[in-house]
DNA sequence: GCGCATTATGAGAGCGCTCTCAAATAGTGG
DNA sequence: CCACTATTTGAGAGCGCTCTCATAATGCGC
């Protein structure tokens, strides 16, 4: 009862060979029902589980998948963002029988010195990484070592790697042509870092719903808030020179900031300015007035990324598979109207 | 340049065996310097890393630990909590270039299924187990398969088993003894579950900062709010006949549910009843008035856990180690005077 | 320079599994 | 009932590493 459990061992207590219980174990055909039946009985009675190194070993297959989370996105770790993403994920890995483990980084040394953990042979099937800047080393590294991979949200160079994104462009683009719906004239954007999709992509959004409703595009009416909330504030004091009546800002955190700024220099929202935000964090729904927003779906964001990477696993990585998600506007106060 | 790389390989290539790589790879002993120097040399040019399942078979180590966060826990995956623990933990994985897996189980039929994944042979090394409402029966799985372990927060039978814990007395105590120094006279506690010893402590703290100070246990004074913020505004309200001067909450969440109840019922905080938190989250800062609580070292207490573990890992499990971390008493403006 | 203790090195077994392949058994048609 | 095919089973090699143990090389004292 001491002794370690083996499928040797198993074979031996249920009169069969090594072999046979493997196909057991692995669910192969070939068995003879009354013999698996006899061993699975074993496997129940002992409790016997295949050791996995032992497995990973001969079989070139761990059973590891790994969740890549880069330093610069640390920051974002406050808000419920990576929960909501853990959720999905884990609850995908859990149905897949897969274990899921977690890099982090918190310095660049870090990254750098491990990076190379991460494609070490052996360890994983296949990895998620979250994109953070443009252009993660990581993600050349990994295209070239031929390990399964997928990014949520899209990378610069997205044609030739599998991604799952929120479509950023169609959020943004629905949030503003709700503004203009709403008969707001001059409308403002404040953006998010430029050297992310996100970023980029909500901008993009911003320009497509003027153009559709057949207005310019007024660079004065557009600042740069870099994901931040204090930079948000700053570059809502900025707009104000501009008497814009509408503000779409990138992010919620943002949106705050740009809350405060708008009260601090006493004008009304939405009265005189309505506001737009991003993300729906839990703070949008409690801010005073409540914040209008775009909600993005990610646990199920997590979910489909592991799912298409289990996917990429099994069946090869081409073609690349690229996935938008759609997101939801959020109508609460701030955007005035309904 | 295509095969795979192995010991062997990277002997040939040194002119050396593959038993002195594998000296050199694990710095052991024995090598002479200038063998050490030109394997070291193969090895840096060819990035050759040690295959992870096979290592982990013939060392029956595998560089794996497991975080497990059960299912009753989920919902305080919205607050900041789990980031900063996970920060503090991968941080310390990073460090000791351990694998962090990570655990997360969604509903009870998950989590009976996939705890036996959890000591499955070959897969981890040790395990660091969130503990939710006493009496886990991983807990008491753990410990019988002798994988090494060790708790986050104390579990209720705590002698045989190691733990990282908040001081959760000694922080209830001293936020109550705080309420005391500013003269409140009739100092209520609404408590979190009974059932965990967050909860259990916390309101032990009360008991005896009141004891300490010559006072008698009013149980009058004492309402549940099983750490959720509508039951605390319930709780709250029930209180209210007793005419309090002062509440000792033990949750920030609570907290808020509090302060809404006080307001509601028309009451000035701190001038009719001053209010103590616990917790620290981000919300009680911008609470109004900001919330004065306790704050837990979340991070250092991931941290703490992990370097545990390795050491108990590396040296066995005896005797369990039992680490208490002291708290820091936040001072707003809901407990009045300063 | 010789015998000894020490240190450096390699051969080989074995970790527990998968997978191929050949042998054994069961099933089929004429 | 035999020849033949299809299915079931087991023997054995091999995955890439660690670790023991025997052997080879080296250092040291006299």
């Amino acid at each position: 009862m001491d002794e370690r459990l083996t499928l040797e061992k198993i074979g031996e207590l249920a009169g069969v060979s090594r072999a046979t219980v493997s196909r057991v174990v692995n669910s192969q055909p070939n068995v003879r029902p009354e013999v698996r039946e006899r061993v699975l009985a074993v496997i129940a009675e002992t409790g016997y589980q295949p050791h996995l190194a032992a497995r990973s070993l001969a079989s070139n297959r761990t059973g590891l998948i790994g969740l890549v989370i880069p330093r610069i996105l640390q920051s974002l770790f406050t808000d419920p963002y990576y929960p909501r993403l853990l959720q999905g994920v884990t609850q995908v890995c859990n149905e897949h029988a897969v274990i899921l483990t977690l890099f982090m980084f918190h310095s660049e040394d870090e990254e750098t010195r491990l990076y190379p953990r991460v494609l070490r042979p052996g360890t994983l099937d296949g990895v998620v990484v979250v994109s953070s800047q443009e252009e993660d080393p990581l993600i050349a590294r990994l295209a070239e070592s031929g390990l399964p991979f997928i990014v949520i949200g899209r990378p610069t160079d997205a044609t030739a790697v599998s991604y799952v994104d929120v479509d950023n462009v169609t959020g943004a683009e629905t949030a503003v042509s709700h503004l203009i719906n709403l008969g707001r004239q001059r409308i403002a954007t404040i953006t998010g870092r430029q050297d992310m999709s996100a970023g980029l992509d909500r901008l993009e959004g911003y320009r497509r719903a003027l153009l559709a409703s057949g207005r310019a595009i007024d660079e004065a009416l557009i600042a740069a808030g870099e994901f931040e909330e204090g930079q948000a504030y700053e570059a809502m004091l900025r707009l104000l020179p501009q008497q814009p009546d509408a503000v779409f800002v990138a992010s919620d955190a943002m949106a705050l900031g740009a809350l405060n700024a708008l009260h601090s220099a006493g004008l009304e929202v939405p009265g005189d300015v309505a506001v737009v935000g991003y993300d729906d964090l839990p703070a949008a729904a409690i801010a005073s007035p409540p914040l209008t927003t775009v909600r993005q779906p990610i646990r199920r964001f997590g979910a489909l990324a592991v799912e298409t990477l289990l996917n990429i696993i099994e069946t090869g990585s081409e073609p690349p598979r690229h996935i938008l998600l759609p997101t939801e506007l959020i109508i609460r106060e701030t955007c005035g109207g309904s």
